[in-house]
DNA sequence: CCGTATCCCCGGGGATACTG
DNA sequence: CAGTATCCCCGGGGATACGG
């Protein structure tokens, strides 16, 4: 166990790490913001306003305005009337595709795993509302 | 561009399952707290609250219990004296282990892709002042 | 050591209305 | 349509103290 101190050190740093990405991407909706984004390529203000249940057209202006200022989306205002703006990822925004992608995968496998564990715990029906505050 | 509406349908499923993933892992401190418990294998209560900084004991309390109702760790009280309290993850909780690592690498990366462009855009040591909120 | 209970404050964030 | 401004409320979450 004369390692310990070494394998700590790199914990340290990888946590680090994993703080940095937290404070850029949490926030409410932040990654599923960036979702939308992503999935859709390019997305106007109002289809993300749509895609993103839940959120008030203040916080979609204010968390868009915070990914923007640390270079994962861009912003274009283009010539139409009424003016529209069309959000798109950034190369540096594209390196969160996989990112995304595992979390989409993660959610479908989550889902199946809360039901069936849930059943094998009871067959009453009521007791799918253990399920932790899922649906905020 | 005939597929269009199948390819929304799509899209809309992705987004779904990218929000159930974020109703169990968003949380001010859920992710963090989870690599603390995953690149440590088992880890109990005290160490978790240092590894995680900035959390008080009421919020690691708190996360790590609603992480335990969502079958993502597992919580064993050890017979020491006094009783200490070992976290560790779940079969299901260790399926985060990429998106764990994918968000430590990009993390490392953004740091590197940050500072890169704020030197790109000014040579003034200030201007390190703007990337956004990393140091809350 | 591992929590829970209590107090209390501040700001996140919703609803609504307004401008370019 | 895209965003800003204003108002206002509730609860997230910190600090502290205590119990098992």
């Amino acid at each position: 166990m004369s390692c310990q101190p070494i394998k700590t050190e790199k914990h340290k740093k990888e946590m680090m790490a994993v703080q940095d990405s937290m404070d850029v991407l949490s926030g409410k909706w932040k990654i599923t913001i960036i979702s939308s984004i992503c999935y859709y390529n390019k997305r106007r203000f109002s289809d993300i306003l749509n895609d993103v249940s839940g959120i008030s057209n203040k916080m979609l202006s204010k968390e868009l305005k915070e990914l923007e200022i640390n270079k994962l989306i861009k912003r274009t205002v283009l010539n139409t009337q009424p003016i529209t703006v069309q959000y798109e990822l950034t190369e540096h925004g594209k390196s969160l595709q996989t990112i995304i992608n595992n979390l989409t995968d993660w959610g479908i496998k989550h889902r199946k795993e809360i039901i069936g564990n849930n059943s094998e715990i009871s067959d009453h029906p009521e007791s799918q509302n253990i399920l932790a505050e899922s649906n905020i």
